[in-house]
DNA sequence: TTCAGCTGCACAACCGATGGTGCATACTTG
DNA sequence: CAAGTATGCACCATCGGTTGTGCAGCTGAA
């Protein structure tokens, strides 16, 4: 594999008898206010194309400190809703012609900020920090670089942030719930305590079962035992055992936890859940094809993305944080 | 937010004495091979360090013409095949200290070459090319950029290709199902003709079918029918009409297609296919927690990429094709 | 004829890091 | 003590676009 020079302006310059400078402005756009002869651009252009001509953005960036590059850093690919966070992120990114980095950073505060280190020296124009551990440090890091930057999903005290009504979803869901069960007797299972996400949506449904029911969930309602399929089906078992049957109503936390829950709702005859409501804050294709029904939660990652681009654009340098409703798929 | 200008190596030079060459090298780790004492690397160091720098990597990139990023394009990032292999290849990019850019191209030819001429022109180090519907074309245009690239999952003919083994896992899980199941009456259901995945597991089908039953399967039992739920439901419920009863095995292309053909399945009473052996060519961790069995093939994303960067840093340029054993999870 | 004003373009400095080259010192050897 | 060698570092051109500046050449009015 030859290394071959790459085409440069200065090729374009001698192959068009113009200058380097008269090329680089007819190449990106700016010809008209540099008051440039329609004749010469096009004649520019021509040759421009014959030779295959493709602008090397390393120099236009050091030149113009504008790398074209917009950053994103998730918690990691592999998961339904922060791939589909990835997916409206780049639409947003292609409509304004700049290109996408999204890198996961495992929850790991190390690696964010190595990893954010790593964007801003690859100087990206912006950044988008989505579930971040630890967002204001990396806030900071943006700052003290001067790239204008805003926190996703979850929030942070230092800049804007656009997150998900996890209280608004869970209250829905609980009410919902409620309303199908045949008893008042609902358990929440799943999560970290540590979450931010989890806490506002065990707020919610301690707060709506208080206000529907007008009982304080007991302790044992809301089990926050971790996110793993094993503890949630070690949860429901513990549950199971202490009542001697099924709740009326289970709410859980996420599908990985669902399918914790599940595991052991299959162990059961059919005959004893037909009379539990069930509901996940998650949503999963899969679940709507149980032979039970599910009500799902699921969040708007499409208009989560939207709005914190609108919010970055609008150059707004508040610190407020928006909500954006998740959709309700309920049965 | 106040512009303000970014820690250069001439900011470090100045406060630390040093000159621009010496502080670069110093930083840029050459500094040894550039006979710097040690005192004066310690002393700049701590110069940089307090003054927060970092390295600006477009000059470095246009100095150099070696960028740090490494790109990959894949079809969409919406999907629990594709983010697991861009999960992969951050890992190995993480591992060279580079970083990754994974842009989805939504199988349209004409975006994935806009994506690729955008990243040739950001310069980036190698290219892998995960699903691509037009490899060669986008091979050619690396070469012409002489930049390395590998295409994964889909072969092309211009460069080398790491290729997920569809035809023996199409053939392993299609006698596996043989075997199971109660008759020889065995049909597959999903899948695009065009979709040279598809044909390599329809070849296996059929060759396999051949091979044990003695039988050339029939027309109607390989239903290439698309991978929407909708038309792998149509799928079922045009071959229950036709037999009257389902077939001892199914072998679906897809989970997309299984879901179709799960909502039908759900239709039916349990008994309806207790007999029949059931596979997917994909794999959900929910296909393994339904009422009945259902035996997977999981593509190896970690190898494909693993091999693919092998490949590539052996800097063996042939155009070879190395396949990829998925795993498999039979009941 | 003269000069102001406009048109169309070339020149050159610059962005920040890199690495070849070369020059002082310091040190060794005969 | 002279000549040779090693050490440690500074100088400067360079990568490829960008953009402020300046200057020919032409037009048209006085």
């Amino acid at each position: 594999m030859e290394r071959k020079r790459k085409v440069t302006i200065y090729d374009v310059a001698e192959k068009s008898g113009a200058s380097a400078s008269t090329v680089a402005s007819i190449l990106n756009g700016s010809w008209e206010r540099r008051r440039i002869a329609p004749d010469t651009a096009a004649r520019v252009n021509l040759v421009a194309e014959t030779l295959g001509y493709s602008a090397n953005r390393q120099a236009s960036a050091l030149r113009t400190s504008r790398s074209g590059l917009i950053g994103m850093i998730i918690p990691l690919h592999d998961n339904r809703y922060f791939s589909s966070i990835s997916q409206s992120f780049e639409e947003e990114a292609r409509r304004r012609s700049l290109c996408p980095v999204v890198v996961s950073t495992l929850r790991d505060p190390v690696e964010e900020r190595h990893t954010v280190a790593k964007l801003i020296s690859h100087n990206i124009d912006q950044l988008f920090i989505a579930g971040a551990t630890a967002p204001d440090t990396l806030s900071d890091m943006c700052s003290a670089a001067s790239i204008a930057h805003i926190n996703i999903d979850l929030p942070g005290t230092h800049c804007a942030s656009v997150i998900s009504d996890n209280y608004w979803g869970a209250q829905q869901l609980t009410q919902h719930l409620l309303h199908t069960a045949q008893g008042a007797d609902i358990v929440f299972i799943g999560g970290i305590a540590s979450d931010f996400n989890t806490t506002e949506r065990a707020r919610a449904f301690r707060e709506t079962v208080m206000a529907q029911t007008g009982i304080m969930p007991a302790h044992d309602q809301i089990n926050i035992c971790g996110y793993s399929p094993e503890e949630g089906e070690a949860a429901i078992r513990r549950i199971y055992a202490r009542l001697g049957r099924l709740p009326s109503a289970i709410l859980v936390n996420s599908t990985i936890s669902f399918e914790g829950v599940f595991r052991f709702l299959k162990e059961l005859p059919d005959a004893a859940f037909e009379q539990t409501a069930l509901g996940c804050y998650d949503w999963d294709p899969f679940l709507s094809h149980l032979h039970f029904p599910v009500s799902m939660v699921r969040q708007n990652a499409k208009a989560l993305v939207k709005q914190a681009f609108d919010l970055l654009d609008s150059g707004d340098s508040g610190k407020q944080i928006q909500m954006v409703r998740p959709d309700l798929l309920f049965t």
